[in-house]
RNA sequence: GGGCCGCUAGCUCAAUGGCAGAGCUGUGGACUUUUAAUCCAUAGGUUGCGAGUUCGAGUCUCGCGCGGCCCA
């Protein structure tokens, strides 16, 4: 179909539209339904990997990719064409063997960032390049804009909104989708081979609930009622445990109606599992060797290297401290679930942590924590034992009064992972929602609503268990020391 | 929410309050071995938006929008 071309654009789109023009007047498609290829650039350049300089190879091949990169001389052009996957190969096209006409319009019609179909011989060029030397050539889809310069970054805020160029300019970008991508694949393998079931638990709740956080909320209009989008997937997946299945993960989005930086995105990949007969320490286990074959996925080793050079060690054993052992460390004396509310508000000031009236003992130790000791844990640490009064759904510690069977993961100074021996009693499940819905009724936004449903499973039996959380984006984040907005391909951002 | 910095050509960036520029990209031309090709010529702008100060504003002031960093 003809188009008119647009005064109002740019010279550059306004030209590249003219030239799809051009195409069809010539009776030719700017957008083919299809180009049937012989082979991928990466085949093609693992085939050839060893051809001499200077070699006619007399192989035919029809290769299709964009091109990046355009040296034309009088009779013979030059281009780089890039594939998918980055792998890159170059094209030729010569006047004897396409011909004045065909040339010709190779130099007028294509730009940097059009994909072409070609079919050529592979050769090497006089500079040892691997090319193919086209016998002829197709338009298989032209770009009506220009692609960014190639040697200059991308701005920060271009590459977010704009991730499909990102993808195309930068190697990063791309390797990013990928290890992602080998990360997933790696957790599931390692929880397949040891006979987990994967399921999938309602995103849209009646009720949210499973961990301290703001919902969002939606509008169910064949119930006329207003649903929230979940914050977590615990009480579902306990459910599951509830009714026989033993092991049991999800990984899934979570949906959080909280700020927005550099480590917090409204909605993110969570992985959850819970295992019958199983404690927190089982769940440690299992944690340690999900990461360390996820970074043996990607990056073929337990020791990983970051782009800023610095290098985190995965392997082996990984440290455990205490949450008040620590943090009776940084600060010099010691603190226990016994220090009271008056000395700990003491320690708050004289450390500059501003204090919310409806904190109680427990959340004021966690922002101690959180402001002293976590910058430090670089290396992986599990940090065990954590307050009850913060952990309303976490088994009381077998040992340890007024604590909590509870550990966080901390990787690179960032909270990785989670895990509880999981609280099974119904009665006392139901003394600690009681509370927290007392909480919420006091105008705490976070606290969890009393999901009668759940403890309804929960008086069915639900047998010993340990669970376990992990944000998929902060293990990504952890193997490669890029920043959250790296790891998600398209982030939340402001509408343009 | 507060503070600081930024927003200029398709992209990345310059420009003492005094003619809005460069590189790449684009366009026209030369070139049969280029690799961010080279050479010649050339086009491209509501300087984020809106007010104000000034003879004169990309630059100074105020407001707004978007982004980044730091703090809460």
């Amino acid at each position: 179909m003809e188009t008119t071309v647009d005064d109002d654009l740019p010279e550059q789109m306004r030209i590249r539209r003219e030239k799809r023009n051009r195409l069809l007047e010539s009776g030719r498609e700017p957008y083919p339904v299809n180009f049937p290829r012989t082979a991928s650039l990466a085949e093609i350049r693992a085939r050839y990997a060893d051809l001499p300089t200077d070699t006619a190879t007399g192989d035919k091949a029809a290769l299709a990719a964009r091109v990046i990169f355009i040296r034309n001389t009088g009779k013979l052009c030059f281009a780089t064409l890039r594939a998918g996957d980055g792998t890159e190969l170059q094209a030729m096209l010569s006047l004897d063997r396409v011909g004045q006409e065909s040339l010709d319009e190779w130099k007028r019609l294509v730009d940097l960032g059009d994909h072409v179909g070609i079919h050529g011989e592979i050769i090497t060029s006089r500079r040892g390049e691997l090319s193919i030397l086209a016998d002829s050539w197709v338009m298989t889809a032209k770009a009506l804009r220009p692609l960014p310069v190639a040697h200059k970054p991308l701005s920060e805020e271009a590459r977010v909104r704009q991730r499909y160029v990102d993808l195309v300019v930068r190697p990063e970008a791309r390797d990013m989708v990928r290890y992602r991508s080998t990360a997933v694949r790696s957790l599931r393998d390692t929880f397949h081979a040891d006979g987990w079931v994967e399921v999938e638990t309602p995103m849209l709740q009646l009720m949210h609930g499973g961990a301290a956080a703001r919902p969002f909320v939606t509008h169910c209009n064949a119930l006329d009622t207003d649903l929230y989008l979940r914050i977590a997937p615990e009480l579902y997946l306990k459910r599951c445990v509830v009714g026989g299945i033993e092991r049991v993960f999800e990984i899934n989005k979570n949906f959080r109606n909280e700020g927005l930086d550099s480590t917090h995105q409204a909605e993110f990949a969570m992985l959850e599992a819970y295992r019958a007969y199983a404690d927190y320490r089982d769940m440690a286990a299992l944690t340690t060797r999900l990461v360390q074959n996820a970074a043996r996925a990607v990056f073929g080793s337990e020791t990983v290297v970051h782009h800023d050079g610095t290098t985190l060690d995965l392997s082996g054993t990984w440290r455990e401290v205490t949450l008040y052992g620590s943090l009776s460390e940084a600060l010099g004396e010691a603190v226990t679930v016994d220090t009271p509310m008056g000395r700990l508000l003491e320690l708050a000031d004289k450390h500059g942590i501003s204090v919310d009236p409806l904190w109680v003992p427990g959340k004021l130790v966690e922002e101690l924590f959180e402001e002293l000791v976590v910058p430090g844990l670089v290396q992986p640490t599990f940090v065990y034992d954590y307050p009850v009064d913060t952990s309303p759904l976490v088994r009381q510690h077998r040992t340890q009064p007024g604590l909590t069977e509870k550990w966080d993961l901390y990787v690179r100074g960032m909270e990785t992972a989670t895990a509880y021996s999981e609280l099974v009693d119904p009665v006392v499940q139901r003394e600690r929602l009681v509370a927290q819905a007392a909480l919420a009724s006091k105008g705490d936004p976070e606290a969890m609503r009393l999901d009668e449903d759940f403890l309804r499973a929960m008086e069915y039996g639900m047998p010993p268990s340990g669970g376990m959380g992990m944000g998929i984006d902060r293990l990504l984040i952890a193997l490669t020391g890029l920043g959250i907005r790296d790891t998600i391909l398209f982030p939340l951002v402001r509408p343009e």
